[in-house]
RNA sequence: GCCCCCAUCGUCUAGAGGACCAGGACAUCACCCUUUCAAGGUGGAGACAGGGGUUCGAAUCCCCUUGGGGGCACCA
């Protein structure tokens, strides 16, 4: 059953790269719109001047539209609810804000920085159970605090919150949640310097932009209460609303870091949308894992494309647990989706990561190498290592005695490869199959395993032991770079024989 | 410290009282395939946090304990 008049939105605040955990809950926002075939709201929270990072909208922008998630209304495409920016709706902010203090929900406030700093300190000392604002400035009368507001003294509008009873509400994933309001402060509305904090900002836009379900982090339940109250002081009916499970770092303890890369293990982790493109994972396979995070369709489908998944999603199957990121998990699903890309299109996606390698690369040579690599690869920016010997005229040295295969010495190893030259100088046409063909002929005619003969072929021409498929290599290669490398290699033999 | 949320293999999860001596996936181990490495195939090990209830019957419902997480800003 569609809800098509769903409206949903993503609020992000621009305060640095957007983050994993970030795209998850833009992603589940997006999929439950496009399950209803409702509409999908970008809006953006600038409404701390301090954390402001001019680049943040940018990367925001880029890195939703890189996973493939539109907005119906917001930055570039405007709507009818607009402006989608905060900064730019201050003036209803602060009329909601003055609408409160007018009405009795809310309450200016003198009480300076220092103050509640100290207070908090004091609070913490003396190990009080319920720490917050102690409603200093609750009781001012009115019309006295209005005409210090009046006269330009620095204030704060405060809300009102209930001194006694409870605030229930519903989660649309946990159920029904409450919470004593003796537990609750007076949270901040309207800052000192004019600007809205989130709850007002959020409260306001989410009415006003019609907005019907929340799909918020779970960090957000503390609040919800007190967001529960406000939009009772204004006298407006609260969207319904689901607190998405956090995503926890690898190891399951600790919500996922927002700054920094953390490594258990030695590993550097990506968690800036942004590191996760540079470091090579498909969109596709993003999309499709991040959905799995917190939610899941049944006990065993995991691979499914964008449209099953939309056509799939639903809250009733969110989980209320919390998720650790599963690296290893995604870098296999990320294996599986560059398996099943073709071969031209795998080719145009790893062209920026050899470029940046610095190779001097053509197209046409990545194409022929993609099937030597394709299945060898969890994450693009594997691709270098695995073809660095495809983009230099002479191989950087190697230690001579990778070329001597199980069972033989120095003079073995020589003698195979020197009879593999000879093959490899006479083959025609040098192709993958012919080459094939020859090798194993020879060794047989030799009467050695095919590994014996192999191995030193793949080392002179690759540099080490482990690389992509031999024939199909040499026949990229071409014959003219195989034999000089093969005719290092001899030397090298040569030169530790005795 | 206080409030809130959560609790099935190492990790992600299926499970909405009997279909479960708990299923799938990643990781891990063994074997097969094999020119190395992968990929693929087969098989193995691996969990209902603990304790009380409710019930003829509980992974599933209730309570307590424990553990984990989140929050307690003029940040979102």
């Amino acid at each position: 059953m569609t809800q098509p008049n769903v409206r949903v939105r993503f609020a992000p605040s621009p305060t640095g790269p957007l983050h994993v955990g970030g795209l998850r809950s833009a992603l589940f926002n997006w999929l439950f719109a496009r399950h209803h075939g409702g509409t999908f709201i970008l809006r953006i929270e600038d409404t701390d001047r301090k954390r402001y990072d001019p680049e943040a909208l940018s990367d925001l922008l880029e890195n939703l539209r890189w996973l493939g998630l539109d907005w119906d209304e917001g930055p570039e495409v405007d709507g009818d609810y607009g402006p989608y920016f905060q900064s730019e709706r201050l003036d209803l902010y602060q009329k909601y804000a003055r609408d409160l203090v007018e009405s009795g929900h809310a309450y200016y406030c003198f009480c300076s920085p220092e103050r509640l700093a100290r207070l908090r300190q004091e609070q913490q000392q003396r190990k009080e159970s319920i720490l917050g604002y102690d409603r200093h400035c609750r009781g001012l009368d009115p019309a006295e605090a209005a005409d210090r507001v009046a006269a330009g003294e620095a204030h704060v509008v405060r809300l009102k919150m209930p001194l006694d009873g409870q605030t229930t509400f519903h989660d649309l994933i946990r159920g029904d949640i409450t919470v004593d309001n003796s537990t609750q402060d007076d949270l901040i509305l309207l800052k000192s310097d004019g600007y809205p904090t989130y709850h007002l900002a959020n409260v306001v836009d989410d009415h006003l932009m019609r907005i019907t379900h929340i799909l918020r982090a779970d960090e957000w339940i503390s609040t919800a209460p007190r967001h529960v109250q406000l939009y009772r002081a204004l006298g407006w009916e609260m969207p319904a609303i689901a607190h998405l499970p956090v995503v926890l770092d690898p190891s399951g303890k600790g919500k996922m870091s927002k700054r920094k890369k953390l490594g258990p293990g030695g590993r550097e982790f990506p968690v800036h949308v942004r590191d996760f493109r540079a470091a090579g994972y498909l969109p596709e396979a993003m999309f499709n894992f991040l959905a799995l995070v917190g939610w899941s369709y049944d006990d065993h489908t995991e691979l499914m494309t964008r449209e099953e998944i939309i056509e799939r999603f639903s809250i009733e199957r969110i989980t209320p647990a919390p998720a650790a990121f599963n690296y290893d998990k995604l870098d296999h699903m990320n294996g599986v989706y560059i398996r099943g890309l073709a071969a031209d299109d795998l080719a145009d996606r790893l062209m920026p990561f050899l470029e940046r390698a610095g190779f001097a690369t053509d197209r046409e040579t990545v194409k022929r190498i993609v099937p030597l690599i394709q299945e060898r690869m969890k994450r693009l920016d594997e691709a270098p290592g695995l073809v660095d010997f495809f983009f230099v005229e002479e191989l950087p040295d190697y230690d001579p005695a990778l070329l001597i295969p199980k069972k033989l010495d120095a003079s073995g190893a020589h003698v195979l490869l020197g009879q593999a030259r000879g093959v490899l100088a006479e083959v025609s046409p040098f192709t993958q199959e012919t080459l094939e063909t020859a090798l194993r002929g020879l060794a047989e005619a030799m009467g050695v395993k095919t590994g014996q003969l192999f191995t030193p072929v793949r080392v002179a021409v690759c540099g080490r032991r482990v690389a992509p498929p031999l024939f199909g290599t040499l026949e990229v290669l071409g014959r003219e770079r195989v034999l000089k490398r093969i005719d290092l290699a001899l030397e090298k033999l040569k030169a530790i024989e005795r």
